[in-house]
DNA sequence: GACACTATACCGGCCGGACGGTCTGTCAAC
DNA sequence: GTTGACAGACCGTCCGGCCGGTATAGTGTC
């Protein structure tokens, strides 16, 4: 997303400006103005698009909710059909080879999210609807219950580590987790 | 932690006052004024403590990432000892039996976590020195590796949902997810 | 014990800058 | 000539931080 081509519609512009500023600059740095200016665009042009801070966020977060529930469904969609589908898709979601995809979907949503909440944690609403959304789904998932909200906390965690900078777990770290979240898919231990 | 007696001293009067405000009003409403005037101190007697805003906040934080230190070393203590301890406290403390108890230490911290992270993420400097510190324990608990990990990240993904209020698992599922981590605390599955 | 001096803890008015939002103006396209 | 899509000057507010003051307690010292 280098912010967007210069004929591409003002609107797109705006949010695209406005997503690389909080990204680059955190959530205290996003004003009018440097939105504004990131989309080559005056002030008053920005508030004609958005009315208000508010709606411009609101945008913000809009287009990054419709995004992660699409990029999930297709996560899901790309694993094999069965019982712990939606769990492995999680799984594939925090875990995903390439560490670089993970981040990247990991700081476009963080640094969304955070300014968001910061405004007005009411604007979260969308993000709420699509975290209720995925939680049924890995509810009723065909496996034994909490095993799926288990691997889904985790897959937050370590979203969440990766959003307040926490740590960053090295890659044999990463796949040990992975390893260990496996073992909530498998069917329950025998009592040998 | 009712704002602070009127003859504590200043110092931690004005600490309790912010970390109230954060708490009530979010980020935004920390201000030093309304911090003094919670602390019954004026603004020019705040700023004799604190120099400036970011100086309050890494007072707040300091305080809050020593209590967190000292609240994970005690339930560590409180486990029987053995594999797996540091992990079984982890989960102690993401699932204690009073959900009151969780929200308290959650929402303490979540607070003032945002409002540092939000002048400056610099600031978390001393949390990340405690979640290192915790990384470091629960790796060398004698559990397999990554099991550990994976149950703190769980516990921290659970803090998440409580820190953005994306959702509030009922009793039920809390359990169900207790129980399900806790299949990462015993031996691997047996091959029958 | 009286006086001068100093340090501590605090008061509160003020300033300067930043930022959200308003308003009037402009200008091409239809 | 009317509308859509901006431009950009401007305003009011808010907030962080500075600064000149002050009351009290302590310290030396004659």
């Amino acid at each position: 997303m280098p912010d967007g081509l210069p004929n591409a519609d003002s609107r797109t512009r705006i949010l695209d400006a406005a997503e690389a500023i909080v990204r680059a600059r955190g959530v205290s740095g996003l004003t009018l103005d440097a939105a504004a200016r990131g989309a080559g665009v005056s002030k008053g042009g920005l508030l004609y698009h958005f009315a208000s801070k508010e709606a411009l966020l609101t945008g913000l977060l809009g287009r990054v909710a419709e995004w992660i529930q699409q990029d999930f469904e297709a996560t899901v969609a790309s694993q094999p059909a069965g019982p712990g589908r939606v769990a492995r898709a999680m799984m594939a979601w925090a875990f995903a080879l390439t560490p670089e995809r993970v981040h990247e979907r990991c700081d476009r949503a963080a640094a969304v999210f955070l300014a968001a909440f910061h405004h007005d944690p009411a604007l979260l609403g969308p993000i709420r609807a699509v975290v209720a959304r995925m939680r049924e789904a890995v509810a009723a998932d065909g496996l034994p219950p909490g095993h799926g909200h288990a691997i889904m906390a985790a897959g937050d965690g370590i979203f969440m580590a990766r959003l307040f900078g926490l740590y960053v777990p090295t890659e044999q770290e990463r796949q040990a987790m992975h390893a260990a979240l496996a073992r909530l898919l498998e069917p329950s231990p025998c009592a040998c």
